[in-house]
Order: C-alpha cells, then structure tokens, then sequence
DNA sequence: ACCCATTGGTTCATGATTCAACTTATTTAG
DNA sequence: CTAAATAAGTTGAATCATGAACCAATGGGT
C-alpha cells in the first residue's frame, strides 16, 4: 500500500468509495439543480431563500448569509444582485452597523419559497433520501459529520 | 412527517443528514481545489490528467472522455482546449472515424501527473479518507452505491 | 482624542460554464 | 444509391464564479 516514494497510495476499495463519493456529490447537484430549473431558480438561489425564510424577520446580514450558505463574500454580493433583480430579495441597510446590510426576503420570494419547496424536497428525497435506509443514513450522517467538522476548521488556510 | 397538502417533508434526522452530506461535498471539493492550486491545476484538469494517463496509449476519444469525467461536450471541448494551451495535452485525429478526436496526454502532461498525483492522494487522505474508519468508508460506498446508478440511469431526463 | 488594524461589503477584470446553433461525417431506411 | 436522421465536436454569446483591490465604518490601544 506505500511505496518507494513515500506516498501511501488508496487501495483499491478506498478509491472506488473516493470515487462513488465524488460521482454522487456531482450528478446529485446536477440533478437538483435541473429539477429546479422550471422553476427559474439555481440550488443557490433555494438555498438563500430557505436561510432568509428560515430566519427572524425573514433577513440576514450579508456576512452570516455569505458563512450559512458557503459562499465568498463576493459571490455573495452578486448573487443577492442578480436574486434583487428577480424580486426574491431586497437589501436593507443596518442601523447598529453603518457598514452593514440585510438581505431580506420579499413577499415574491417567500411565496417563491413556498410554491418550490415541496417539489425540491420531492426531488431530493426521489434521488437520494428515499434510496438509502434509515440505519443506513443515520451511520452515514455519523461518518460524514467529522468530515464536515474536520474541513469547517481547515477552512481559510493552507 | 406528512402534512395537508401531500408533501412528505424530510424528518430532523434527515434533514440534518441531508445537510451535512451537502456541506461535505461543498467544503471538500473546495478544499481539493485549493489543494492542487500551487500547481496551476484544477479538479477538472486533474480528473483528464487521470483518465488519460490510465488509459491504453494515454489517449481518449472525446465524447468517452466526456462520459467518464460527467461533463457536456462542450465544456470538455473548452477544459481541453486550455488545457492544450497550457501543453498538458494535445488533439489527435481519429483514423477509424474522420469525425471523431482524441485527446492525448502529452509528455509534459504526464510528468506533471507523475508530479502532482501524491500530492493530490495525499490531500484526499488527509481531508476524508482517513477520516473515516474502514468499516464506515465500506459502508458508506455500499450506501452510495445505489444512489450513484439511479443518477446515473436517470440522467439527461425529467 | 487619534491612529491603525479589522470588519463589512462592493467592484472590476479575468476565467469558467452553459446552452443553442452550427459543421462535418456516419448510419439507417427505403 | 440516396435522403434523412443521428453522432462527434466546435464555436460564440451570455451567465456565473473568483480573487484582488478597493471604500467606508468600527473598534481598540495608547
């Protein structure tokens, strides 16, 4: 398994679980995203809705919405421009924090909200939830929750 | 679980599951991202370099290329095109069918490979395969399994 | 009170991705 | 044998992402 160099390769098993790991992380976003796609919205676009949603008075500064979802700051920023252009968002500026902005959820973009969610928890039940066991997804969300952790930490450095 | 109106929303538990195998794939494929960017390559470039230098005369048909790696035509045309650029490898045309292309993998393009691939193994170490126990690495590869092949089967419809 | 480092966010330039339109070669049906 | 359908790839325009540079407000420390 390790060889002159140094290097300790994957086994074979290792790379084959690399592998279906990768594939189903990359067809799985294709997928939801095209099951979005009627719809006019991008796994994006969902995701800053369910955060906005999810949220007190439907609003979220800027920063903790760009580290909820993933996102550099300025992705971010144009995001929310293209989401303000469609109606779902608006900016509203901070009184505590004159640097600060909320992005809030417009009345469109919580019906959005509303309309999309049942057919994106279909689909994700559909391609990935509904095809693995309870026992199975319980051991899967154990395994995979240091990971998360692991690279949450690392984030931000070499 | 089920409400009024027929939707069968996710349980906590799944929900949370969900969740963590979405940030998983997310930090990951950053992190892997970042990884290989001290030497000018990207996930995507990486994944040709691989395919190429595991096949029979380094060299693959583009539409095959395109299936293995699960990219359109067209973005594959435009990966190698840079890639060309950059001299990791070059087109070729196909005898047996005046339509057709392949794309060979330079002398340059595999000893960058040689290079950078136990930097890359490493990487994937680090972040995620020795993360995991090797009874939960087979588990989870037998879980994703399945999920992997209905994408697979389901793609490129409704 | 003042300077300086930090934080919150945007902008600009560049590179990547997508989708539809297109060309050329191959296959199939009649 | 030929016409239509299909397959292999490319191209171009539009959209999206990334990273560095930037501006403005805040918060300490002295």
């Amino acid at each position: 398994m390790e060889t002159e160099n140094g290097t300790r390769w994957l086994s074979d098993e290792e790379q084959r679980a690399w592998r279906t790991h990768l594939d189903v992380s990359r067809l799985l976003t294709h997928q939801l995203e095209r099951d979005l796609q009627p719809f006019g919205l991008t796994m994006n676009d969902y995701e800053i809705l369910v955060n906005l949603s999810e949220s007190q008075d439907r609003r979220m500064r800027m920063s903790d919405l760009a580290a909820a979802t993933l996102q550099s700051k300025s992705r971010l920023s144009h995001q929310i421009t293209r989401m303000e252009n469609g109606g779902l968002v608006r900016r509203e500026n901070c009184e505590s924090d004159r640097r600060g902005l909320y992005a809030v959820l417009t009345d469109h973009g919580w019906e959005t909200m509303r309309k999309v969610a049942p057919h994106h928890v279909q689909a994700v039940r559909r391609h990935f939830i509904d095809l693995l066991s309870a026992t199975d997804l319980a051991a899967l969300h154990a395994s995979l929750t240091p990971v998360a952790q692991h690279l949450r930490e690392h984030r931000g450095q070499a």
